[in-house]
DNA sequence: CTCAGTGTTCAGTG
DNA sequence: TCACTGAACACTGA
């Protein structure tokens, strides 16, 4: 379920496995459509007997800053993830059973890095809709270079805040899942947003009072902040979010203040929100 | 069996 | 230019 929370904590999963270690094997999946038609042996060239720096983060996007490049970038789409091997195979991401997963190679496997110290780390995708590219300088060449500000470590000061929203017209519910405009931002968070701000999803950037845009940028703040803090996937949002009954699992649809949650499709997304509390 | 879905991109439209 | 819509991608789980 990888938006900017879950991108992040597989960043430091990446970090703690390939950080200053060697890669000493790379397999790749004879997938074009996931790795951008570049063949599985430019993946091996490229990777393979490089030393890992860092892995880095904008948005949902991650890259491994290497000491030659070109450098791999990746991002997940809806289903894809980083599993490493061993007792209890990190799933990040919640499909398949539930627990940890003991499969190795996990399923829908399309890339797994071997480092000198014995760890592994593999890049697997059910739905496809993730991809791994290979960029000289991923942060200055699309699509890491077309993101806006990154909505944990980037976000503007209120007035500069102020200018970017006052300067669109899109509903809210639109610019908060527009990557230009701060990247990071998916359907779940940007609902959860809305919602902590009051803020009625339709509403029209450019018609924002400054103390909703006050309360908006507060509440992503809070959102990201919260979420990226936590130590795991359950904790990541708290009960009183409006995340947990989102999707009718109770199908009264209340909130946990017992307030009537309505569902509409929104800048093209399902979007849950409490017209007695959002206007 | 059917259908919606945590995301992005592109073509077509207004 | 801006913004919106729908389709496509391929699989899972309700």
């Amino acid at each position: 379920m990888p938006e900017l929370p879950e991108v992040e904590a597989a960043r430091r999963v990446a970090e703690r496995v390939a950080r200053g270690r060697r890669i000493v094997d790379v397999w790749c999946a004879d997938d074009p459509i996931v790795f951008e038609r570049v063949p599985a042996a430019r993946w091996r060239r490229a990777l393979l007997g490089r030393r890992v720096r860092a892995v880095r983060r904008h948005g949902k996007h991650l890259w491994f800053e290497l000491d030659r490049r070109p450098w791999p970038c990746m991002h997940f789409g809806m289903t894809g993830g980083f599993h490493t091997p061993g007792r209890g195979t990190l799933w990040l991401v919640a499909h398949g059973k539930k627990g940890p997963g003991l499969a190795w190679p996990p399923r829908f496997v399309k890339l797994i890095l071997k480092f000198d110290d014995g760890g592994e780390l593999a890049f697997a995708d059910a739905r496809r809709l993730g991809r791994a590219r290979l960029r000289l300088d991923p942060a200055a060449e699309p699509p890491i270079s077309l993101l806006g500000f990154d909505a944990w470590r980037g976000l503007p000061p209120l007035a500069s805040f102020k200018a970017l929203v006052t300067a669109r017209s899109s509903p809210m519910k639109a610019l908060l899942l527009d990557q230009s405009f701060a990247a990071g931002v998916g359907n779940w968070i940007a609902d959860e947003v809305l919602y902590q701000a009051r803020i009625d999803p339709r509403r029209r950037a450019g018609t924002l009072t400054g103390d909703e845009i006050r309360r908006l940028r507060t509440a992503l703040a809070r959102v990201i902040a919260v979420s990226v803090r936590a130590r795991n996937d359950s904790d990541r949002y708290p009960r009183t979010w409006l995340f947990h009954d989102r999707w009718g699992k109770n199908p009264k649809a209340y909130t946990a203040r017992r307030e009537k949650i309505r569902h509409d499709t929104i800048g093209g997304r399902t979007t849950a929100w409490v017209p007695s509390v959002q206007r």
